[in-house]
DNA sequence: GTGAAAGCGCTAACAC
DNA sequence: GTGTTAGCGCTTTCAC
């Protein structure tokens, strides 16, 4: 049988409430030897407060939810390591849902979340469905989005990258390098990011007076496989193009593949750009030349925010921009 | 004000008894009006059951911890994925604990979650530190380890890949391709699978009658900084071998990059074999030759054996040691 | 079929 | 300084 706060006031001969105060430092006002007693014989015991029986009384579980859609997307360690330190830091614990941008689990699981109470969500979410913005406006909870955010939800929190002025300023630099035919090889264009990054492209090409390439838009999905692929036939196709700026890194390493698999030489005859410098853009060669995306400050000022947001418990609208920064390496030419 | 059971019970006058059983699914003994009814009105109220509440009652959290070093470090987002799979399947919520291999980080996380009443949790220790398996064998709560076992840990289950045999199949594969002067890049040698690894590097030597070099063991981190820095420096020194086996994939991943930045050619001049086969391992050129081990079934096992223990209440000790596979695949010329 | 009531382990007034 | 007590929201036994 597990010891309970009433066991150690009976071994201690002091009431829960003396006990009570000194597990959770309120115990200013107990004296020394009490004290020392209890904290003696909790020692001893081995006593391990419920936090559950607590959470019941002072409605806080200090727990937070994170809903992101796959951990084992390279994107979203970092960002999840970004929110877990943090909560750690202030004394909560992480809940860890993969909702594989399926709005059905989104659902499911922000349902879980409310059933476990836990104090705030952080949600990279899949659309802008107004069915989950609806339930979320409902409840109290406060939330915040990461990485995309979404349009329903009021009174709420986003934590996004300045993904067209990233694009922008990325494209903007491969122009300089010499490159002027340059593709967007993009994820999904249905999300946000995709579309902020398109328009970033095509306002770089629009202040240098480049026409956009006839198909420059290629849409498919944030994975190597399916760039390696899909440049592969590119390359079969002959198609003239001297850059490619990419949706994500995952796109750009698995370009690279396909190109060096081709034997064409990137920098000197394709200029290559991802986007979120993950870890692995370092470890090829060569090395890429990407957008920075802040993942770690975006999933740790999401939780700072978050905190904030549950401790006020008044809810600002607002929407945080982070910056990018093009960390610019050995894909693309250096600068004549 | 959140609704309670207490108000379902009142609006659709009935028991709080009753409105329990129709919630839980344990309704066969209520007229199908009567859960109609409750049903009804639990949706109009939008009423979300309190699980903490049933917690305190039922002693299930219907949640479960899973401390690893880094979410961060390639190898653990699929390692956890395929627990949060499993453990969602089943109705399961996971916390994520980074520990950092820091022991005290471990230890708190342990606490924090016995206090959060986790039904059983999944652990990747730092170390076989004794502290540590003393204070959870105290304790009742079903463990399983990952990855590494630890040593005092009495009565508990572990999962992890057969790293001797997956070492010696690697190596024994870089012999038949012609390699013999084979360096073996290690992680930290303190960590089981690193010796495990190790043991297998030696006996696949052996076995063939080749006596390792000198120097052979190189001791490191499992990072690609590392060891494109000191690979950088075996270059250097010039050294004369013309295999390396690496202790994960990052390794050998930054190995690659050394190499090629020096033109040494991979796999004509160097052989390169990783080990875990993570996503990154197919997107570099070559692709690297690797073992590959079942992150995620590492995790979904892991998961599915906790959740067995926690439903039988009786431990059993057990160690499953899952098969690693070696993927022939760029890094390592093929065998004549 | 349904309800009354006890109690899970704890906290927070408030009383002394 | 320390104790008394009334719940927090729910499940479960047992009675009806």
């Amino acid at each position: 049988m597990k010891a309970t706060i009433k066991d150690i006031s009976r071994l201690a001969e002091v009431s829960t409430a003396t006990v009570s105060k000194v597990v959770n430092g309120k115990a200013e006002k107990i004296s020394l030897t009490t004290k020392e007693r209890i904290t003696r014989i909790i020692e001893e015991v081995g006593y391990i407060p419920n936090r559950i029986a607590s959470s019941m009384v002072t409605k806080r579980t200090k727990t937070i939810g994170l809903i992101i859609p796959d951990i084992a997307n390279p994107f979203f360690p970092e960002l999840a390591r970004g929110v877990e330190d943090l909560a750690n830091k202030e004394g909560y614990t992480l809940i860890l849902c993969n909702s594989d941008n399926d709005l059905k689990k989104e659902d499911d699981y922000l349902g879980m979340l409310q059933e476990k109470m836990v104090d705030g969500i952080i949600f990279t979410a899949s659309s802008n469905h107004s069915a989950v913005s609806l339930a979320l406006n409902k409840s109290k909870i406060p939330v915040i989005t990461v990485e995309r955010n979404i349009d329903g939800l009021m009174s709420q929190q986003t934590i996004v990258a300045n993904n067209e002025i990233g694009a922008f300023t990325a494209v903007k630099h491969m122009l300089k390098c010499g490159y002027n035919k340059i593709l967007y090889l993009s994820g999904p264009i249905k999300s946000k990011p995709a579309q902020e990054r398109y328009s970033g492209y095509l306002r770089a090409l629009k202040e240098s007076n480049i026409e956009p390439m006839k198909f420059h838009l290629i849409e498919g999905y944030y994975s190597g496989d399916w760039s390696f692929i899909r440049v592969q036939k590119i390359i079969k196709e002959g198609f003239d193009y001297d850059g490619i700026f990419c949706g994500n890194d995952l796109i750009a390493l698995g370009a690279l593949k396909a190109l060096q698999a081709s034997d064409i030489d990137v920098p000197n005859q394709v200029g290559l750009v991802g986007f979120d410098d993950i870890y692995m853009a370092q470890m090829v060669n060569p090395e890429l030349t990407t957008v920075r995306q802040p993942n770690y400050e975006m999933g740790y000022q999401a939780a700072e925010n978050l905190l904030a947001m549950i401790d006020n418990e008044k809810t600002m609208l607002n929407l945080n921009l982070l910056k990018t920064r093009l960390i610019v390496r050995g894909s693309t030419r250096s600068i004549n």
